[in-house]
DNA sequence: GTGGTCTAGACCACT
DNA sequence: GTGGTCTAGACCACC
């Protein structure tokens, strides 16, 4: 479910984040489901279980999961996230634009791009969000 | 030209590589311009030398500009970067979108947003871009 | 009559505790009523009842019940708690004043708010306490 | 500047927070002051430097303080945090007022107490606020 | 068993 | 020297 990249420059502990935040945005994990307990998740993956707490708890000030003492760690509902991260998208998205114009892309072009991208979306059910993902910037190697 | 922002998390010189990045693209600086030496921009910005020259040597890896030993450092022309920086740009086009489809916004709303925001640069001649970079993955002002 | 918050950052117990010095304080439970023995209650809330045993201890300690072997647990008179509680809650008031003074508010906006929020009471005779509660300090819903 | 409490049943690092919370509302520490560095303070305080990196940490997502790498730990601006302060404080507040009346209080003595303590602050210019912090809900001794 | 906190000690990137 | 991350191992409170 979850796999780290040594090679990847970014923290261990945010490479989890960002994998859960994924899992949770796409729907794989719903609402109330519980994730792996920090323990379980460090032995899988071969980490320090201070690893796993400190990325779960991120993950739990950003809204995504909730933790219950004794329990363990479960989805939050998307009303907790859902707004937030739909306008911190539609900034980047917005970045992106306004560099490609200056890069020198016409405007139709962008615009043709994104239609492309969205029917896409619509046909596949979203296959190449996961691995597209991983090539965002900050995950340069190192 | 250059101004640093120390509430900003990024390292300094990587505030440095980024703030050239822009006015390269961007044209501001054109093809054989020379950047300010090294010791000069420190001073300028009361900061280490070293700093800015882990900054320089990034952007000559980056293929942003050249350095001529006793003479300076100079700006490259597009054909060296244009190309790689417009993959990379539309790649996080494209994961923005298909993000924006799983969190449920509409393909069209999608569309619409992108074309608003091309034409809004049209206008403007692209006034909103830096500000607009501030505020990409990682930058997190406090 | 008693429900808890698997959001809610404290411990079950805590929350049952929190809930029965609310009905005890606000007078819908009065001295020497009956509340439910420790099985029937964890039943109910479908916990463990080493949990519900737990909080009873807690409300023995703080002079808001006693126990009664084999007849089960009974609401303390007001003389047991009464004055302890609101020194408490007085100290806590005094310090809020103190920091609003520091933030920079008026000491006549704060008189007002208090004003408006005794009056608030008086008409309503309550209802906004119960909620009001779940906002202390350290309760923190995810 | 700094003292922990080990009969406080909260963990060392938010005693820390509180701490510094407060030197910073209360003004002892003004904008741009510099903070003792973490090994600095952890050798102090004879606690691990992980322990004054969490409370740190909590600081700077409260936005009291904002970090420089290499550099230190600075404070922040007023206007970081006054508004959301001021906001929690007051909710403190109409929560202790609830209390008091629920607990049988009139509500001109609570005015009266709050009007007494306003003016008290106005003379003693707050000597008494960093004493009664230490009185709050959540100190208690173990 | 579960999460939360803490210690001790280490390495890295940045200034 | 400064903060940021990670490991190893421990103890506690809660369920």
């Amino acid at each position: 479910m979850i796999q780290i990249n040594y090679q990847d420059k970014r923290p261990i502990y945010e490479q989890v984040v960002e994998r859960f935040r994924q899992l949770i945005v796409k729907g794989v994990l719903s609402e109330d489901d519980k994730i792996p307990s920090v323990r379980n998740l460090a032995i899988d993956l071969s980490i320090n279980p201070n690893t796993i707490q400190k990325a779960y708890q991120e993950l739990e000030r950003l809204g995504f999961i909730y933790t219950v003492k004794g329990r363990g760690n479960f989805v939050c509902g998307r009303d907790r996230w859902m707004e937030d991260e739909t306008t911190e998208v539609l900034q980047q998205l917005k970045t992106c634009v306004h560099e490609l114009i200056s890069l020198g892309m016409q405007g139709d072009g962008i615009v043709d791009t994104v239609r492309t991208e969205v029917k896409k979306c619509a046909n596949g059910k979203d296959d190449a969000a996961a691995a597209g993902d991983y090539n965002r910037k900050g995950s340069d190697a190192t």
